[in-house]
Parts: structure tokens; C-alpha cells; sequence
DNA sequence: CGACACATGTAACACGTTACATGATTTG
DNA sequence: CAAATCATGTAACGTGTTACATGTGTCG
């Protein structure tokens, strides 16, 4: 779901090809999450199906928005109507903008809170969780491994933050920091499962799945 | 990835049906992850075909088996020592165990720490990264949105924590210790993100007009 | 010339989500 | 009887991943 957003949002600055919609989104996110270039074009038809965007030779011009949906979102590879053919001369760079409808998507986003609470399925959580409960499995020694290979992340990150001037490139900045403070949590969170699983030896499951 | 890992996890414990599967996975998630009853299914059916997991009616094991199909083959699931306080309802459940292939990979999942420092697609990150650089967007609104949210997220989680009794239930106490670790790391970089923009008012884009 | 940046795409696949369809048995 | 629980599955779809195929323009 980012990406799309991340589309959105770029291009409600100004309009781009695939191949900047990719490198700005990289570059933003300083390179914390990379994106295959095949993806950009996936999503940018996506968003084309999706009425979203448009290019230059779109002939159904977004005036008129409630005309629209009369592409409604159907399986992935759509036909579309038209399959813009090569332009003459050459390959010049398609141009994606925002229609009416994907700028009015964009600002929602911005307006809407990330949603917390449901579906934090973090797989770090669910493992730990499943190995307090498996008979036969050493909690103890689980922990020890995330915990160095934590640090190794914690170092790897303040070691990229180095390369980082955080007035030029502050968006770059915010995202190292968020993972900093999500490795720390991270910590945190270890030390308190050491702390559990020593104290209390270990949860006796009932026996024989019930009914 | 963690549904497949986390039922290979339960399954080394003892065979069970889809789902028995899918309840447990739920329970010692403290439901953090919801998972449908459909995709239990969909996910042994895919363990199966990649021969981490077998039924009693699999006459075509994965190469060499190296005898571990001790199977009983009159005595299904030793009835005498299961004191079969109901009686099965519905269709005879089909009984999944490990062959060796997923139990070696069991094994090794819980040897192998979950790999943190890449791929940290965290939307909220993003979401913010990319706001503080495209122009026009309001970025201490969109803070101030997300902590509501994020507060809120707060409240419910330490709501539940007080359903749970962490030592009949310590791995859903731990799942939900988890969140609160997170969130609270996401609280402390809003106050960053907060402290960061208000000090400098927007990042000046270099104003690169490629081509 | 050959490497590299620019630029566009397709195909196949994995995982997760939702909705739907089917049926047996226990219990109110 | 009806509803809840137990139990199994399929179909369609969305998003993301990887690999592949193709082509131009530039620069050392």
C-alpha cells in the first residue's frame, strides 16, 4: 500500500517517469526501502487502471471526474483500452500526473493516521511468543541471537547516519532515526523476555488440544 | 512468511488439523494476528506441496525418508493415553505432522534471528519522510494526527493487557508487551519529528528540473 | 568499443485477505 | 428445528519480489 501512496504523493509535486518516481522514492527514504524497478511500473498501472493517474495521452481528460470510474478495478493485468504504442523517434520518458481524483487521494493520506493496534504482526513477536509455548525449544538462546544480530543493526544504522547530513537530507535522517528508535525498542523488549523466561521457568500448556 | 514458520513451530509440538492450527496460532498471538480460516488451509496446502509437512494418507514421501514415518499403522493417534473427553465432531479432521524436511527447518528458524536493518518498511516512516519534502503538506498535522492515533492504540493495548494473566498466558503477555514496546518507541519519534520541524521550518528541495 | 545511466515493460510467483461453499454433529 | 461449533476447502484479488527482455544516449 506505501508504494502506491508514495507514488501518489511524489507526483503531487510534480509529474514524473517510472524510473524517478523509483529514484525519489529511494532517495527519500534513504534507501531504507529499496524498490525493484520492475515494481514502479507494476504500480504505475495500477494506478493508471485505478483512474488515478494519467499521462500525456490519455484521452479521456480527468475534467470530469465522475466519468471516471467507468474503469472499474478489475484483475491485475488490465487491457486497458488503449496500449499506448511507441512513441515515434526514439523512447522519451512517459509523464505521469495526478488526476483529480489520485490528488484528492493524496491529501487523504496525508490527513489519515497511520493505523496502529490491528494487525502488528511482527514476526520477531510472533516467534518469541510460539517459542515460549513449544516445549523443547531454549527461549534463552532465540533471545541471545536476535539480540547480537540487533546490534549489528544498530550499528550498521548509526553508521549509515554518519553518511547523512540531516539539513540537506532530513527526510533520509527521520527514517534512520525511526529505525534507531524501533532497534532500541527492540532492546528493550529482549531484556524484558530475559527477564520473564528466567524468573518463571516455564508455561505449563494444557495438555491434549482441546476439543 | 511467519504463518508458514509459526505452523511448522506448532506442528513440532504435536500434529494437528488446520483448524486446531489456525486457534492456536491465535491464542499464543493474543490475537494480534487474526488469522482466517481459510488461509490455514491455503498455507498447509503449500507446506505440503513443498513436503514440510505430511498426512497419514501420504504414500509418496519426499526422497528418502529415513524411517521417521513410524507410523503405527493400526493405532492412529494412540486413543489410550487421550482421554477424548468429546467426541470429534464434523468430518474426520486430517492430522498434518512434520516430515523431516520441516522439522530441520523448524529447527533451524528458531536459530536464525529475524533479519532487522533491512527492508524496515515501516509506513508511518515513510509517510512522514516523504511529507517532510514534497511541498504544501502540512507536517506537524500529520504528527499531530498520528499521536492521537497512536494514543488511542495505547490505551486499547494496556486495556487488554489487564484481560491477560502472564503466567497462564505469557506469550500473548509478551506479544502485547511487544506492541507497547513499539508504540512507545513511536510515540518518542514523534517527539523528534516534532522537535526537528518546528526548529527548521522545511527542507529546501534542490529545485532539480530533470530535463 | 564497451560500460553505464536512462527508460520501459512482462512473467511468474509468494503471501496474505476476503468471500464463498459444503457438510457433520452437538445443543438449546 | 435452528444455531453454534467443528472441519475442509476454493476462487478471486491486491501487493510485493525476482528475474528477465529490450532499447537509447553518453562518455571514457
Amino acid at each position: 500500500m506505501s508504494v502506491r501512496q508514495g507514488f501518489l504523493a511524489l507526483l503531487s509535486e510534480q509529474p514524473m517517469n517510472g524510473y524517478q518516481l523509483r529514484q525519489e522514492f529511494e532517495r527519500r527514504t534513504g534507501g531504507s526501502w529499496p524498490l525493484n524497478i520492475g515494481q514502479a511500473y507494476t504500480t504505475l498501472n495500477r494506478l493508471h487502471r485505478d483512474g488515478l493517474v494519467g499521462t500525456v495521452d490519455d484521452q479521456t481528460p480527468v475534467e470530469d471526474q465522475t466519468s471516471v470510474d467507468a474503469q472499474a478495478p478489475g484483475s491485475d493485468q488490465a487491457p486497458d483500452g488503449e496500449p499506448r504504442e511507441t512513441p515515434p523517434a526514439g523512447r522519451p520518458a512517459e509523464r505521469y500526473h495526478l488526476t483529480d481524483l489520485g490528488r484528492e487521494t493524496a491529501v487523504s493520506w496525508w490527513t489519515t493516521p497511520v493505523h496502529r493496534g490491528k494487525a502488528e504482526r511482527d514476526e520477531l513477536a510472533i516467534k518469541v511468543a510460539l517459542a515460549v509455548t513449544v516445549p523443547g525449544v531454549d527461549v534463552a538462546a532465540v533471545v541471545r541471537e536476535q539480540r547480537s544480530e540487533t546490534m549489528r543493526a544498530l550499528r550498521a544504522l548509526t553508521q549509515a547516519k554518519r553518511d547523512v547530513d540531516p539539513v540537506t537530507d532530513r527526510a533520509r535522517a527521520l527514517v534512520l532515526d525511526a529505525q534507531v528508535f524501533a532497534i532500541e525498542a527492540e532492546t528493550r523488549w529482549l531484556d524484558h523476555v530475559e527477564a520473564t523466561v528466567s524468573s518463571t521457568p516455564r508455561t505449563e500448556r494444557p495438555k491434549r488440544n482441546r476439543r
